[in-house]
RNA sequence: CGCGGAGUGGAGCAGUUGGUAGCUCGUCGGGCUCAUAACCCGGAGGUCGUAGGUUCAAGUCCUAUCUCCGCAACCA
């Protein structure tokens, strides 16, 4: 079937999972759609390697270690083997798990940043943003919740901190016309001009790839106290694993990258579309193949979040329906561009409908009848019929339609193709009603071939769905008591040997009941809230503020004021913009709360303002001063006060 | 007018180059009994966001407009 594959080099990866804490099922899904596709390309003869592991450098995890009481180290080790072990209860069959800290990655990450440095495509500069002293961050303006430091909640300042950084611009033309000649490059096709329309044709600005800030991370080695800084710590993790070394590669190296596929999350497409390429164009190396960013999977409509306790692990799932039900359960409730939803009514209807009803019925039935009417002996196909063909061909169509689907990574339709098969043996039973056949001495030649013809079409079902299911598909093969389960068997019909027994009928699927599923989840979220939810609280509020003085205090100038009109300021999604009587007159306010608030609701309310802060315009509107809201988590409140308070009182 | 995507029977989605509007789930009716209350067949249900236009013919092309989403911008 696909004799150009055999022994060809297919390179495929996932992101690295960054290791701050266990990820929930969203973030799981990558790692089964990359095995899928793995699992698919091996199983056609290709030589595959398949990659995942974990992003462990960075503040962040500083702070979450420091917050749990130890060291960064034990942190990212701790949460890594969770990382890994849920990638092993879900059965996916990556050849190396790469981890940030491994020392060979940190040592060639400083061989390539030196090399860049050297050839000029790094150079020192320095960073100019917001710095919080004591957190020792810089910070975006985007980034600031309140224009303060959103780890702390104190005042920022604009700061100069000397930096590397990587000549993007430098690159661009090259990179533009990469992109627009390879219509394959970047999957989603909206992604493409996304990253075209929004960050390469406006113009490339060269990226900070160094920090001083934090120590966690690896260290630049003719620069003591800079630290690279995740891009190129990160990306680089594809090459340093197969022994790319700017002093010589590996074969391994030679004979694997470029890579064929990069799959990853649809927020990271511009890593992967623009610096990695970018970095790499730098080194001399070649481009990857293909990256595919793929949707999110949200829990019914909403992301997924411990806060708002609508998380669903991988692991916990497994537990309840099982590893292969999982795996189908993603790989066919996922759209090709737009972000999916799991709720456990789709998880159940799912289950049941296409699991135990189709698949699993089908083949239940089938050996049933194998046993009861021939001893489970596979009888020889002699006398046919038209409709046998209409099977036959149903079963290499599949075979195309699934490979179609698979290269252009439009898994659901891949797994509907087989799943379609199993429908069409079903209706062939249907058609030829073998319970009838069996009532007629004359026609046992014809019932014998009508179930070695299903028997043959099920073992088609059970070798295309290996990738997606493959302990289903072992299951079904061994109680077909067939072994042939190659892809090439795939190329005639006629693969079951005759003469052979069937094994037992047993149900690979049994149907769940709605109530019984549903009083299991709950006992789970019962068990884990407890372990959990005590971090869990703690983790949202924001830590006290360093120690002010009175006057420090006194620099605030905090006042009553009125909200006399309120609308959107257009072109913005989160900003309202506030007209407040202050009690000298007319004060206008912007405030970033339009998701929590609608417009109307507020005029009226009594708010507190601070009302000697420097005043900015945003989006166009200028904006005197900061109204005052409490935050907890993701959740916002407006403070408003008694009716009875005068415009202009001052809080003391 | 920042860039891009989407609006199709109750729900979730297909509909390449314009030519009878399909699929899955649900629902209603029928059939069958090998099987996991399963399987097979059929019905009901859509003026394909709205308004115009091109055409013998438009979900499919053009124009305008509304709504939703993603990215960017923005969150004193």
């Amino acid at each position: 079937m696909c004799k150009s594959c055999k022994g060809k080099p297919y390179y495929i990866t996932t992101a690295i999972a960054y290791t701050s804490r266990k990820p929930h099922i969203g973030n799981s899904y990558e790692i089964v759609l990359t095995d899928a596709i793995a699992r698919y390309k091996r199983m056609l003869g290709y030589d595959v390697f398949f990659q995942t592991g974990t992003d462990e450098h960075g503040q962040k995890i500083e702070i979450y270690a420091q917050s749990e009481g130890c060291t960064p180290k034990e942190y990212v080790d701790k949460v890594a083997g969770e990382i890994r072990d849920i990638c092993d209860v879900l059965n996916t069959s990556y050849d190396y798990f790469i981890r940030t800290t491994d020392a060979k990655h940190e040592r060639i990450v400083q061989k390539i940043f030196k090399k860049l440095y050297e050839q000029g495509d790094i150079y020192k500069g320095s960073y100019e943003g917001l710095y919080c002293t004591p957190c020792e961050s810089f910070w975006t303006e985007s980034q600031l919740v309140d224009g303060k430091c959103p780890d702390c909640g104190r005042e920022v300042k604009a700061a100069k901190e000397e930096a590397y950084f990587l000549r993007l611009s430098k690159y661009q033309k090259q990179l533009e016309d990469y992109i627009e000649s390879r219509p394959d490059f970047i999957y989603p096709e909206s992604r493409k001009k996304e990253m075209l329309n929004n960050f390469i044709k406006p113009g490339l600005q060269d990226l900070c790839v160094s920090r001083t800030s934090f120590k966690w991370g690896i260290p630049v080695d003719f620069d003591e106290g800079h630290v690279v800084y995740v891009w190129i710590d990160a990306l680089s993790n594809y090459i340093t694993s197969l022994g790319y070394d700017p002093d010589g590669s590996s074969d391994m190296y030679k004979k694997y990258w470029p890579a064929d596929a990069h799959i990853i999350g649809k927020d990271i497409v511009r890593f992967h579309t623009i610096y990695w390429p970018i970095m790499l164009m730098a080194l001399g190396e070649p481009l990857p193949k293909q990256v595919y960013g793929h949707p999110w999977l949200l829990f019914g409509e909403d992301k997924m979040s411990k806060s708002r306790g609508n998380v669903i692990y991988a692991d916990e799932l497994v537990k309840l329906i099982g590893v292969d039900a999982v795996r189908y359960y993603l790989l066919s409730e996922m759209p090709f561009a737009s972000d999916g939803s799991i709720t456990y009514e789709t998880i159940i209807e799912r289950f049941n409908s296409d699991l135990a009803n189709t698949l699993g019925n089908l083949v239940n039935r089938t050996i049933a009848m194998n046993n009861k009417y021939f001893g489970g002996v596979i009888q020889e196909p002699s006398v046919s019929e038209p409709v046998d063909d209409e099977l036959r061909q149903c079963c290499f169509d599949t075979v195309k339609k699934v490979d179609e689907y698979i290269n252009a990574f439009h898994m659901s339709d891949a797994v509907e193709a087989v799943i379609n098969l199993a429908k069409r043996c079903n209706k062939y039973i249907d058609e030829t009603a073998p319970w009838v056949l069996a009532k007629d001495e004359e026609k046992q030649s014809r019932l014998g071939t009508v179930l070695y013809n299903l028997l043959e079409a099920i073992r088609f079902v059970a070798v295309l769905i290996t990738p997606f299911m493959p302990d289903t598909a072992k299951a079904i093969l061994s109680q077909m008591n067939c072994s042939e389960n190659s892809y090439e068997s795939l190329e005639s019909f006629g693969a079951v040997n005759a003469g052979e027994k069937v094994g037992e009928a047993t149900p690979i699927f049994a149907r769940i009941d709605p109530k019984v599923l549903y009083a299991e989840i709950e006992e789970m979220q019962k068990k884990s809230a407890e372990g959990e939810k005590s971090i869990e609280e703690v983790e949202e509020l924001e830590p006290i503020g360093e120690e002010i003085s009175i006057d420090d205090f006194a620099k605030s100038d905090i006042r009553v004021g009125k909200v006399l009109a309120c609308e959107k300021v257009k072109k913005s999604k989160k900003l309202l913009k506030f007209t407040l009587d202050d009690g000298f007159g007319e004060r206008t306010i912007v405030s970033g709360i339009a998701q929590y608030y609608q417009p109307e609701e507020l005029v009226g309310k009594k708010v507190l303002f601070v009302a000697n802060l420097k005043p900015v315009k945003l989006c166009g509107v200028e904006s005197q001063g900061m109204i005052l809201s409490a935050e907890k988590g993701e959740s916002l409140t407006l403070i408003t006060v008694d009716d009875k308070i005068d415009n202009g009182s001052k809080i003391v």
